[in-house]
DNA sequence: CTATAAATGTCGGAG
DNA sequence: CTCCGACGTTTATAG
């Protein structure tokens, strides 16, 4: 197998699993590596037969050359079209639960706005604290490195609105990497781990008391 | 299928691939989506079996739940182990190129080091412009905002080192989104887009003629 | 379509 | 093992 592409990489003569997809897509893959193939084409893409020789071809000139010395098994199925995946637990998941009720903070933090807009995109949640102060809340599942820099882009431009300044801000995240919350703490950002399941737990019991 | 692990996610039943790997890896597609699954396990992980249903658990209690109400093929191989992909072209490659001749960046810049330690991680080229001021220059494939954020946080403390102050930047990617070069030149940083190709004749043709 | 952020990212390397 | 950055990231979403 050879590719010649956005990089340039060969595979020497083995057995591998060749997986050829509706959408056209092609990918061959070893028997380990978790899901990920040794090498693949996503679709759009053509493939062009001959005797023992497949190319995969795309659009922008990237080409897959699979040389097939020997076919040990050879089988193909109609699956027809899928039903679809269901996911919850998510980012956008998280930023309901903590717009429903910002206290779970741990500060008696009132909703102003979520997805409040500024000129570089909008910030998950602005909140006001109990001495009507702005705080802006970043969501992340992860909170690493780049969450806090995102945050404090948002919390310098809209420290510049004199409605609003002084903007405190909040990274709020599942699980807080060591590296993020120095770099966070040493910004004068509070950091708060978040946990899913409490969490959904909490607001929805609120929302059931009133 | 059910997921219950990192986020919480449910398939409905239809005709699709399982595919089980030596390595313990489980993974479940439809006849599209490129070659990423449509749910996965990865390894390391065991695979429980009862009659028309596999739970495949790991370590950490996530748990992938398979409902199988009839077998439309099946089929094992041993694939043996593998010989293992060679690749090229990647920022490693990149970095080498710049190494062996930072004068491509456009200035008369001599090496100081690759790889060069900071406190925070090392900086890909640290290089003496003509009039011997300290260049620190981040090499990417994709220079993005992250990139610039990185090669800022290494300026600020690079910066405070007398021995190499002041340090100018040099931001070098193959490509460069418009929002990290806007970031980057307000923060005084130069922007180099590298063309590969034309990198490695040069540097090649550099090293030929001595 | 481009640009940006999220991802059950995955993967590899260093400590 | 954890942390960290690259990736042919891929994928979804907003403009």
């Amino acid at each position: 197998m050879d590719y010649i592409g956005r990089l340039t990489a060969h595979l020497p003569t083995a057995v591998r699993l060749v997986m050829v997809k509706a959408d056209g897509s092609v990918s061959i893959h070893a028997d380990d590596r978790a899901y990920k193939p040794l090498n693949w084409m996503s679709p759009p893409c053509r493939v062009e037969e001959s005797p023992g020789v497949w190319r995969v071809v795309n659009k922008v000139g990237e080409e897959l050359r699979i040389t097939l010395d020997e076919v040990i098994h050879d089988s193909s199925h109609d699956l027809g079209v899928d039903p679809g995946l269901r996911k919850d637990g998510v980012e956008a998941h998280l930023q309901e639960l903590l717009a429903a009720d910002p206290t779970v903070l741990g500060e008696a933090f009132t909703l102003v706005r979520r997805e409040y807009p500024t000129a570089i995109g909008p910030v998950d949640l602005l909140c006001r604290d109990a001495n009507g102060r702005s705080v802006a809340i970043e969501v992340k599942r992860r909170g690493e490195i780049d969450g806090v820099e995102q945050l404090t882009r948002y919390l310098e431009l809209l420290g510049r609105d004199p409605l609003l300044a002084p903007v405190k801000g909040v990274f709020a995240a599942q699980e807080i990497k060591p590296q993020a919350r120095v770099l966070a703490e040493d910004r004068g950002i509070r950091c708060v781990v978040l946990d899913y399941n409490t969490l959904r737990g909490v607001v929805k019991d609120e929302l059931t008391l009133f």
